[in-house]
DNA sequence: TCCTCCCTGTTC
DNA sequence: GAACAGGGAGGA
């Protein structure tokens, strides 16, 4: 399940393969896997990669249109793909048949004439892309209320994105909160700051919401460094697993002891996630 | 603010 | 053959 380290690692990889290349064809082979307020892939040829960013859990490609191209202006400038669950970016020989999994693809040009295929592959199919102008992007309700981006966010910052009584979990997976968190790195930074993932937002005092934050980032921080945390499906554009899942200290350990403390791990629901914490750590 | 649904492979 | 995994959309 991607999140921001998963996201930020297959951006890593992702962009020697197609940065400077050249869309010649896209081709779409379930319709759901496209936003329906994107611009239609029919619109991406022609079109150059100049950028591969990260923003959340989205994965961008920034677009530019040919020198000599007119009506820039109702092109599309970025590609936004969301890999939900189970979304691959893989790089392959250009001609290569699609897979049963194919949810669309991308036929480039490299600067050096070669030609390649992206796929978008998605098991459970909940992976969407969206084509926009800056304008049209504006017009997604997700886009448009994204939060800060956790590793560049200031205590005082992060502080005013949390309100509300709900549980503090549930704020963290909130993606207008922060953006980029889900379950995996919700549950290890609520470990690591030693705050239960019930409390309510308002009940955190302001050396709790300190921890949090500093706990985010050290366990953003380390999983990028890991290249991500591989469950079952997850891999980077060049097939690789990572490896922070062998780090996790409560991520699916529910009734495993604590690394910190030895006693069990609980197992509960928040905001509909599963969630691991330690009750005697996590107060 | 919380719940259900979407989707399919894996596990029990 | 059902429960489960879960981000986000949409409705209660």
């Amino acid at each position: 399940m991607p999140e921001l380290p998963e996201v930020e690692t297959v951006v890593r990889t992702l962009a020697p393969h197609v940065q400077g290349s050249r869309i010649r064809g896209a081709e779409v082979l379930r319709a759901s896997a496209v936003h329906p307020l994107s611009l239609p892939l029919d619109s991406l040829p022609g079109l150059g990669i100049t950028g591969v960013r990260r923003r959340g859990k989205l994965i961008l490609l920034d677009l530019a249109p040919a020198a000599e191209a007119a009506m820039a202006g109702s092109l599309p400038s970025i590609l936004a793909v969301h890999l939900r669950m189970t979304g691959r970016l893989l790089p392959r020989p250009a001609g290569m048949a699609p897979g049963p999994y194919t949810r669309w693809l991308l036929d480039l040009e490299k600067p050096d004439g070669t030609p390649r295929r992206l796929f978008f592959d998605d098991t459970r199919a909940f992976g969407t892309v969206f084509a926009a102008t800056p304008d049209l992007l504006m017009q997604w309700e997700f886009w448009r209320s994204l939060g800060p981006e956790p590793l560049e966010l200031k205590p005082a910052a992060f502080d005013r994105q949390l309100s509300g009584r709900r549980a503090i979990k549930a704020a963290l997976l909130d993606q207008k909160v922060v953006a980029g968190v889900g379950n995996i790195y919700a549950d290890e930074a609520l470990h690591r700051a030693g705050i239960d993932p019930r409390r309510p937002v308002a009940e955190l005092g302001p050396a709790e919401r300190r921890r949090l934050l500093a706990a985010l980032k050290d366990v953003l921080a380390l999983a990028i460094d890991q290249c991500g945390s591989s469950i079952r499906d997850y891999r980077d554009a060049d097939g690789n697993a990572g490896a922070f899942q062998n780090s996790f200290a409560v991520y699916g350990r529910a009734g495993e002891s604590c690394r910190t403390c030895g006693k069990p791990l609980s197992g509960c629901r928040v905001a509909g996630r599963a969630t691991v914490f330690c009750p005697r750590c996590q107060r």
